[in-house]
DNA sequence: TGGCTCATTTAAAACGTTATAAACCCTAGC
DNA sequence: GCTAGGGTTTATAACGTTTTAAATGAGCCA
């Protein structure tokens, strides 16, 4: 019974507009409650109507209007990711989205991009979209060790992760790359190599991942007992030039460092460039030890070491996370912290 | 009048939840409808009662749900762009979006990335978007000739805008770069430079601009009445050791070109590399000029030559076309080539 | 005063979905 | 044969907005 498309029972509409469950609903006999049940797949529905409303849905290629799923349930099936104008750099943000649009690949969240183009301004945008409800879930990188964006979200519950970690005492989902290792093997080389002066450039320092940075390239030199040098006047979100420039002041004074453990790809050519200014050789005169997140330094002469930086595994990782927890999950794997594979591809 | 509260005549509801056009209603005294003329800016409304709703909607922070005007209207305020694999590259994507961003500012629409990870199956993407009216405005690149994503975008009257030209009877809004002229220009100086058997690298042949560079180079050469050479092997798609390969086993063989037009950083790299492998240099036995979209080329050593695509300015205008588009605008600037400022900066 | 227009404002319906609560049907139990 | 209850299905009411059509009231002219 009721196999029989019903015409106009419960309303005349079959003008072959978009299909909607109403027009589920007319074709099978069926109550719209019963086709929206039947594909939620909700528990009391019969087997057989379930599988006659599903059936029919595809035939017609249903899809559900999301601004109406979104009006009743409140849920949006957005996920948001702010991004910072510094993190064009070597497509950084690309590839994390791309890691994201993986892990949100088969379930109906979308991806959205808010980029942002006053630097630190983004806490007005966290506020705009917790207030809104604009999205279920908010990426962020470049994490500070008191984060008020961190903060704000934890106060409203609202789900996150962040790419980096905070100093909060509230725990919260993140996924970060040990930096600190990086900093300490990448440095630990530079030593080994027999360079008595190492030099780290940092990013900004109230970032949580510069002070890991920090940490570890000063472990290493204390370890080994040798001097170092930490630039002040530049950071690894200076303008290329001004880094170059940098460089190849330093290099031109007396007591220049040796050695360079650059905390991404764009500095350590800049500091290339910088020293051959003053006629220097990289593996010559001095090494670099870099963070390479791109294929990028593969391609230059003289081949630069450096250490992998997964950045599309983070976003895939960070994408789990959000998920679980946007489900609810409390616990599973909410903290994340990338090893680095030492092996120093010099490629 | 009807200036104070009423706190429950129309109905009980000053939860303080998220303020709705209903809150103000309440609190104004006016109807809901009026409400939302008055903030739609509807011709019929009086003026003092603009301001007053105006007043109070600005004092409780009200922001209209997006949902629901989606579910009412059919206009979904979100502009969607397609991602190719290819675009992580230097950061092409974000460079784009970086400039739409910018158009889009002040404007009710959102940015939404809909990241594509087999290549070239976009047009079902499209599909989709269109068919489920997914956003109101589409932005793509890689255009073809016979570009199947623009055909059914046209025939569905779906507003979009390419960043690429096609071939089609029927125009369509584009933003494109004059990539004629870049190939011709480059080649000459190429030519001018003393070279006798310049390169092209080109991107794949099925796409339009590679077509445009083609053309651009043959010119170029023809008039110049040099040799020449075009790698079939390659592409600027190709991963870029295979581009490296390449270039180090041509030059090894007679009759290697020297002199190469390559359509993108990457590319350029890979043969100065290449091309050190046989111990040649950079401005003594080659040269190079590449089209830049980073900051990246100026940072290596030895310089290459130049010639700048704004990407940023790209995406801004792709914006602006887009939106005007989307307003019903059917002629004003729609279809925008930008042209080359021919300067060689070997920065 | 009655009828007309014009300028405002309003009530009611709709968009497509989900949630709540009520209805239905069949079988089991007394 | 009547009631109870489980398994299904359904009608109805929301969610917050815009749109259509109708209502209100003031001003004007006859």
């Amino acid at each position: 019974m009721a196999d029989t498309p019903k015409s106009s029972t419960t309303g005349t509409r079959l003008k072959s507009g978009k299909p909607t469950l109403r027009t589920i609903a007319d074709l099978t006999g069926f109550a719209v409650t019963t086709v929206s049940r039947a594909l939620g797949n909700a528990p009391q529905i019969s087997a057989e109507t379930r599988k006659r409303v599903h059936e029919v849905a595809a035939e017609i290629g249903y899809l559900p209007d999301r601004a109406a799923q979104r009006l009743k349930t409140g849920r949006t099936n957005v996920i948001c990711v702010l991004l910072d104008p510094h993190e064009e750099i070597l497509g950084y943000g690309f590839s994390l989205m791309h890691g994201l649009a993986k892990a949100l690949q088969d379930t109906p969240y979308h991806l959205i991009v808010m980029p942002n183009f006053i630097d630190g301004a983004n806490i007005d945008a966290v506020r705009h979209i917790v207030r809104n409800g604009m999205a279920d879930g908010l990426i962020f990188s470049r994490t500070e060790p008191f984060d008020p964006r961190v903060r704000l979200l934890l106060e409203n519950g609202f789900p996150f992760v962040t790419h980096g970690r905070t100093e909060f005492t509230t725990p919260h989902p993140y996924v970060d790359y040990d930096n600190f290792s990086f900093a300490y093997e990448a440095t630990k080389r530079l030593i080994a190599r027999g360079r008595r002066k190492p030099m780290i450039i940092l990013p900004p320092k109230r970032m949580t991942f510069s002070q890991h940075l920090l940490h570890g390239f000063m472990t290493a030199v204390r370890e080994a007992g040798v001097a170092y040098e930490i630039p002040d006047e530049i950071d690894l979100d200076c303008p290329v030039e001004e880094i170059r420039d940098y460089m190849s002041r330093r290099a031109g004074q007396p007591g220049a460092p040796d050695g360079f453990a650059c905390g991404g790809e764009v500095s350590a050519l800049a500091t290339i460039t910088g020293m051959s200014d003053h006629g220097l050789t990289l593996g010559l005169e001095y090494d670099i030890v870099a963070k390479r997140t791109s294929k990028l330094l593969s391609q230059i002469q003289p081949k630069v070491e450096t250490i992998y930086e997964d950045l599309t595994d983070t976003g895939e990782q960070m994408g789990r996370v959000l998920l679980a927890r946007i489900a609810g999950d409390e616990t599973t794997g909410m903290q994340v912290l990338l090893k680095p594979q030492i092996s120093f591809t010099a490629v």
